[in-house]
DNA sequence: TCCATTCCAAGTAATCCTATATGATTAATT
DNA sequence: AATTAATCATATAGGATTACTTGGAATGGA
């Protein structure tokens, strides 16, 4: 994946941050299989399946084939940020004005101004603020939320 | 205009916060006509012609039709945010889980946890940020790196 | 009147998004 | 060994969006 512009959310960020939360909440030390995980979160299960792939292929879950198979994520939820999920399915967290980032654009132009005052703000802005949340916060926010007890985690 | 979901700057977005930072820059109190921005910002000019039709039906700025007309910023440039111009241009900004916005969802659910925690703080930090700069922080800033005088306000 | 300029309405080609579908592969269970 | 539950890998298609382009009408100064 090679995308640097985003910021726009697509279907794949949300589905696939929401699926990990539900994978930190409903694991309980085994796999998880797709198929609950779709239909508790209401979304195509076919659909997940390439997020998963996406997921897999970075490192964030570990999968196992076969029968009684599922996924698991691949670290602790406490090492797992938002960011680094959403980074995984929607690209580089960036603002980026392309075409400043093609080469040739002046040091001087309004361009590269609007660059470094603007889009490079947001970016650092938003980047921090992904990156100061785990999927544990949200786990145990979830359960915050539902007055559930908060469970503590396999080792 | 009636989005609420954006985040994804288009070009719309960049080349009008380009056009009206030219503006801001170029506008020596008279009108600034459209085919000078565009071939100073290297931006295609009937393109551009609908990103003013925007900024002008939301009121940011004034036109004069005919011969010798052009574009002036409605106001003073301290009075122009970056977030009304990328308001204007983008739609409300705002990361916004469509799903969730839906009827319906509960409020326990993961994903209404997800809006709260993430979604929401996302579109606070960037409204803020964008909020807080104006047309005239870009311009000094662009005068700053020209070395050129701040003519507005050193003399 | 001529011409520079804004204004307006459509059309369009390309790309991206969001799925859906199909079939292959893998491995636990029976 | 056969069955079954699951992941894995592609292909494709409709729809939406983007980024323009085109053609012309209206306006007002010289």
């Amino acid at each position: 994946m090679d995308r640097v512009i985003l910021v726009k959310l697509s279907t794949k960020g949300r589905y696939g941050l929401r699926a990990m939360v539900d994978l930190a909440v409903h694991s309980g030390g085994g796999h998880v299989a797709l198929y609950s995980i779709a239909e508790r979160e209401n979304i195509s299960e076919n659909y997940l399946e390439q997020v998963f792939s996406t997921l897999r292929k970075a490192g964030l879950v570990k999968s196992v084939k076969g029968a009684q198979g599922g996924y698991t994520l691949a670290d602790k939820p406490s090492n797992i940020t938002v960011g680094a999920i959403l980074r995984v399915l929607e690209g580089n967290l960036s603002v980026v004005d392309e075409d400043s980032e093609a080469s040739g654009i002046g040091e001087n132009s309004i361009q590269h101004c609007i660059k470094v005052a603007v889009w490079d703000r947001m970016t650092e802005s938003l980047n921090k603020l992904v990156d100061s949340m785990t999927l544990e916060d949200l786990a145990n926010e979830y359960r915050r939320m539902n007055g559930k007890a908060n469970l503590m985690y396999y080792i």
